[in-house]
RNA sequence: GGCGACAUAGCCAAGUGGUAAGGCAGAGGUCUGCAAAACCUUUACCCCCGGUUCAAAUCCGGGUGUCGCCU
């Protein structure tokens, strides 16, 4: 029989961490991070990551491992996650990955290659100054005579995309494969995937209040102390909610309570964006926790559901 | 009580005779190496009633409401 992982997956603030320990504890497993943020050292409140006492629970992987300072990418997670996939299927442990960060996620659950065209500083400088200089339909135009398809599907806005598209085809000659059509499922394991979802005003509360929370927790702090250690608003890291606000606060671009709003939207604003990605998995089973004052019961359905899953 | 100003989307707001800009919030969507990123789409019987006019958010009269000033 082929083997299986658990996904458990939800727009931030849903409550994916104390779910994903009490089914990774019951079910004699370890958690996986899929969160391109709590990867990071030192960032701790801002990124929400679980407290010392939950990570004591049960085993977690991908969590407070990679310098603030270094460029974490998709590529770097699939190669690592399926490093440590391995390595819990190897002590005969349940592998349970929870997290938000729905490219990550795809990595795992599908085939997805990212090894074979390496960046290109250069090219993608080279490409950056053309976007600056002519606009983004100069890139557009010039996809659109390597890979007309490719070209179809991208916006003439959106450069980032148009970048890495043309540093793709250049490299390889041939071109991205259309998404959906590429999508395989992943061939060394099943993915058992469960969605947390929280009717919108309810968990719109809960973001804000969680805003609040991490701001009595210290975030500011937390803040200036990796600023102190030389990170900049260009790094990676410092481009999360949370961070990239209080740092234009700190910058004087704003004062405080608008930071704190600006956090509050924004992170709305991705909880939003999360569940348009989620929404796309078609093996996925929902569980509504609007209601979960009985928790215990609230998780003993997703555990029993997994059962019976990993048992056909 | 008198005088004046204002009334346009959930909020801010442009428009002063030709069939309602824009921003924010909200909603929906895209996604193969920065993904907590980047990008796209979308939201109006212009406070009410009457009048002038081929045509009114725009002009006139009345009403209602808000704000400011005066007694």
């Amino acid at each position: 029989m082929k083997k299986k992982i658990v996904v458990i997956l939800g727009p931030t603030a849903v409550g994916k961490t104390k779910y994903a320990i009490h089914v990774a504890k019951s079910l004699d497993g370890e958690i996986l991070s899929a969160d391109s943020m709590q990867i990071y050292k030192y960032m701790d409140i801002g990124s929400a990551k679980p407290t010392k006492e939950e990570l004591a629970m049960v085993p977690h992987h991908l969590v407070g491992e990679v310098d603030p300072s270094q460029d974490w990418t998709v590529a770097d997670y699939q190669r690592e996650a399926k490093g440590r996939i391995e390595h819990i299927f190897s002590k005969g442990k349940l592998p349970v990955v929870s997290g938000g960060t729905g490219l990550y996620i795809n990595s795992l659950v599908y085939e997805m290659d990212f090894s074979s065209v390496k960046e290109d500083e250069e090219l993608r400088k080279e490409l950056q100054q053309i976007a600056e200089r002519e606009g983004g339909q100069a890139l557009h135009d010039r996809l659109k005579k390597l890979d007309p398809d490719a070209a179809k599907r991208t916006h003439p806005n959106n450069i980032k995309r148009l970048i890495r598209a043309i540093e793709v085809v250049e490299s390889t000659g041939e071109g991205i494969p259309p998404f959906k059509n590429a999508f395989k499922k992943n061939r060394d394991y099943d993915c058992i995937i469960i969605g947390l979802n929280r009717d919108r005003k309810v968990l719109y509360k809960r973001i804000n209040e969680r805003v609040d929370e991490m701001m009595k927790a210290g975030l500011l702090e937390e803040v200036k102390s990796l600023l102190n250690m030389g990170l900049t608003e260009n790094d990676i890291s410092m481009k999360a909610i949370g961070y990239k606000e209080l740092i234009g606060y700190l910058r004087n671009e704003y004062d405080l309570s608008e930071a704190v709003r600006l956090i509050k939207k924004n992170t709305r604003n991705y909880a939003k964006r999360q569940m348009t990605w989620f929404r796309r998995y078609d093996s996925i089973q929902w569980f509504d926790i609007t209601k979960d004052i009985d928790f215990e019961g609230s998780v003993q359905q997703i555990i029993d559901y997994i059962r019976k899953e990993l048992a056909s």
